[in-house]
DNA sequence: ATTCGTGCAAACCATTTGCAACCAC
DNA sequence: GTGGTTGCAAATGGTTTGCACGAAT
């Protein structure tokens, strides 16, 4: 049994919850596939293996493993909200390519620093938070168009124009 | 006629898109009623203002505000999407309590000049950012339950555990 | 045996869109 | 005049939910 589910159904019975076989594949499939992944992606990835856990499970399940510290959750507006695996990785925070989507990882201790010390000041308890760069990778800045086309709704709705 | 609502008539005239009614209204109903709102207020206010501007073209005139750098727009699990006048406005971060979703605000120089280093180091090109930070601020900490009742959807669904 | 969890399909709700009338240019 | 804009209502699409059945304790 992997550290993650054993940390996972510790903390279901910890909270008076089962320890049911739909939890435990939805926690396997997210760890074992995905470094980054949107609903959509985990719930096909679930279909094609035959995995026999619905949709509604997985949108069930999905906040029971970011209160247990398993999963991270992001919203941007960018792209549609992603989770990724936590457990065992260093925190890290993401700069999203507003042209391909791609998702860079980037670490910085002052910044972590400098929040907390902001949130004493305040009085403020942090539970969790929430840094994006939103910008063009390296990649797509000498690229003329979008790789996947002209401007997707979402960008538009997003208001990112091009450079 | 107001600063923004001349920066906004003139970024429209040079894309090439028209200075009507309804945009003005919106822009002006922005500025003039809120320091952050969400769609449906600003939606509602309009409606009680009798100002006849749809729903609809609410959202197909946010966008542009947006682009033309008026309005700033956030993303949260936690509260649905807002978006501030951002015209004229020291640029700032937010703390959002997952309890009573009050949004403070806070500046730090520092982490903003920590970001540019950052992306200058991936070859990133920054076009915006978000820095939130999720927690419990210093009145709900010291209140039992929550002020609007306990847990409403969106904080179950983000995973937002009481401390 | 009891109670919680699941699948299914319907419900929800924010957002988008097709289209005919309208208005800025 | 005419092509971009708007309002309306219908469509969309991600997420939630009611309910009857199945499974964990």
């Amino acid at each position: 049994m992997s550290r993650p589910q054993r940390r996972f159904e510790d903390w279901l019975r910890e909270h008076g919850l089962r320890v049911t076989h739909a939890r435990v594949v939805v926690l396997e499939h997210a760890f074992r596939n995905f470094r980054h992944f949107e609903i959509n992606e985990l719930v096909e990835s679930l279909e094609r293996h035959r995995a026999g856990v619905s949709r509604a499970t997985v949108y069930r399940t999905l906040p029971h493993l970011v209160r247990a510290g398993l999963l991270r959750r992001h919203d941007v507006g960018i792209r549609q909200t992603f989770y990724e695996p936590e457990y065992g990785r260093k925190h890290h925070e993401h700069m999203v390519c507003v042209r391909c989507g791609k998702i860079l990882e980037f670490v910085d201790d002052e910044i972590e620093r400098l929040q907390e010390e902001i949130c004493q000041r305040h009085r403020f308890e942090p539970l969790s938070h929430t840094l994006q760069i939103q910008g063009v990778c390296r990649r797509c800045q000498t690229t003329a168009a979008a790789p996947g086309g002209p401007d997707p709704p979402a960008l538009r709705r997003l208001g990112a124009d091009g450079p």
